[in-house]
RNA sequence: GGGCGCGUAGCUCAAUGGUAGAGCAGCGGCCUUUUAAGCCGUUGGUUAAGGGUUCGAGCCCCUUCGCGCUCACCA
């Protein structure tokens, strides 16, 4: 480990710890408490009037220090919270007070025992009675100073480069209180939706990430190899598949959470890997399910928010059901002036788009033209919630169709602050439809399109054992965390974002 | 992948082509209820890396690396 010279000057306190007996890395605390904990124990005291004494143990990092020669003050920090320390020399001794300031750093794990009392200025402090180091920091954090003035967080300067803050995600935490409650946020986000599946009687299951087929998406999938059985596997973009397999047997109502991942470009709102939620259930269809997405997202504002208006970017986005909804054709029409239902074939659309002086790139598939007009024309438009349903079958090769409409299938998207959140669809559960849309793909794909959707023989097997009609589900947890926490970047709720790799010699 | 921008001390930031600086942190000193960041002093640099132009480059040019914004891509 190279150090550098203030880390040199830290590593030769270390070894002035050591040569006077005192370990810098104990194996045990003797911590009894957190701090908030020690800090609602006084005020239930006071508040009695009983003069009870609270006496504690506290652990934390050492954030702040002011040396005043026989008298100090100082912040420590616990994930609960922060509690200020309060030292005089007639109370631990002149050998004390100097161990404790040539001790001791900014970023230093420490414990401390003593008296809750309430200083002059009327802070809650630790009146120290004892210390003790738990684990010496080295390096220094990125903080230059950063101490609480009347409850306010005030801080002079702090780690802001995005760079440092994602590839030491650590030193972020460490020092950005703020980037802590986005990720305790999101944990809550997590877990109410969780809770709301829970009470709905679905059941959460887990399936292979490792796949031999890749399938339930359009998108380009990541290979790997496992050496002994000499096979290429593919890391899933989706659970689809496998969820549905569970329906078939007899799980009629299934979810999981868990981490996708597409070999495509990063940006504010794309990871190589990302959190979905998708849910399957039974003798549901996409309305109902619609109808269940806006009861969650609310549910979720309700638990992790207390209120379903939120800023995201400036905007106020509200969640209270019902959500507006657009009919992807009719919305087209309004947005662009295109009629999809006039042009049946991929040449008739790009000859009409290209009329219309659009910039695309020509492609084979009539569905990746109108999936180009919606991204341009319509997602940018939804920031208040947003049902965009009924999509062209042809870019849709596992949703049921519409019946008497045979070019359109029963699939919705749900957006807000302008991106994409859900996909859902009715989905389709006759095997020979299945068959032939999984041919189709073949046919109007090209063959080198990596996003062309693989037959998958198996799947349709189980779908041929019967599949109960079920409504289908798949929401990017993260981009839900961003418009809940306002992050304008993916990158902002993901904990290790995926950055280039870079020399570090 | 294209375009634009950025990269200076541990952190946050300055510096017409002309001696690389400030605040905080660090180090030293003063100080028994501080909190305006207590007061005074002081150390610290391969200016992302490499090359070029110039008497002289943090600054201008080229290459590379990384990050940001944006476009393309992206169910």
């Amino acid at each position: 480990m190279e150090l550098s010279d203030l880390e040199k000057i830290r590593f030769e306190k270390i070894q002035k710890m050591r040569s006077a007996g005192i370990e810098p890395y104990p194996t045990r605390s003797e911590v009894t408490q957190t701090i908030a904990e020690a800090i609602k124990a006084f005020e239930k005291a006071e508040a009695a009037g009983s003069g009870e004494v609270i006496s504690t143990t506290i652990g934390g990092r050492l954030r702040a220090s002011r040396l005043m020669g026989k008298l100090a003050f100082a912040h420590i920090e616990d994930g609960s919270g922060r509690i200020q320390l309060f030292l005089r020399v007639n109370e631990l001794g002149e050998e004390a007070m100097l161990r404790f300031k040539d001790h001791f750093d900014l970023g230093d794990y420490i414990q401390t025992s003593g008296d809750v009392v309430r200083t002059r200025t009327g802070e809650i402090s630790l009146q120290v009675r004892d210390f003790k180091m738990l684990a010496k920091a080295i390096t220094p954090l990125p903080a230059a100073k950063d101490e609480m003035v009347d409850g306010v967080l005030v801080r002079h300067a702090t780690l802001a480069d995005p760079e440092t803050r994602y590839r030491q995600r650590y030193a972020d935490l460490a020092v950005n209180e703020e980037v802590r409650r986005v990720f305790r946020t999101r944990a809550a986000i997590v877990k109410a939706m969780r809770d709301f599946l829970d009470d709905h009687d679905f059941i959460e299951v887990e399936t292979p990430i490792l796949q031999p087929i890749y399938g339930g998406a359009a998108a380009k999938p990541f290979v790997t190899h496992h050496n002994q059985l000499k096979q290429d596997l593919y890391l899933r973009i989706s659970f689809e598949l496998y969820l549905k397999r569970l329906t078939v047997g007899g799980f009629d109502r299934v979810y999981e959470i868990g981490r996708d991942f597409r070999n495509e470009g990063v940006s504010f709102k794309h990871n190589p890997e990302f959190t979905q939620l998708e849910f399957y259930w039974a003798y549901a269809d996409y309305l109902k399910v619609m109808e269940l997405t806006e009861q969650m997202i609310a549910a979720v504002c309700d638990k992790v928010l207390g209120t379903r208006k939120v800023v995201f970017d400036g905007k106020e986005i509200d969640f209270n059901p019902p959500w507006q909804r657009v009919d992807l054709r009719q919305g087209l029409i309004d947005a662009c002036g295109i009629d999809i239902n006039q042009y049946p074939t991929a040449e008739t659309l790009s000859s009409a788009m290209l009329a219309k002086g659009m910039k695309f790139k020509p492609d084979g598939a009539r569905g990746k033209l109108i999936d180009h007009l919606l991204g341009e024309y319509l997602e940018p438009s939804f920031i208040q919630p947003t049902f965009l349903y009924d999509y062209p079958r042809d870019i849709s090769p596992l949703a049921k169709n519409k019946p008497g409409d045979p070019a359109t299938v029963e699939r919705f998207e749900g957006f807000a602050g302008g991106m994409e959140l859900c996909n859902a669809f009715t989905e389709l559960n006759d095997p020979f439809e299945q068959e032939e849309r999984f041919l189709e793909m073949g046919r109007e794909y090209k063959a080198d399109d990596e996003e062309r959707h693989p037959m998958d023989e198996d799947y349709l097997r189980a779908m041929s054992y019967g599949m109960p009609p079920q409504g289908g589900f798949g929401m990017g947890i993260d981009r839900l965390c961003m418009l809940l926490t306002d992050r304008r970047t993916i990158r902002e709720v993901l904990l290790f974002p995926h950055l280039r790799e870079r020399d570090e010699e």
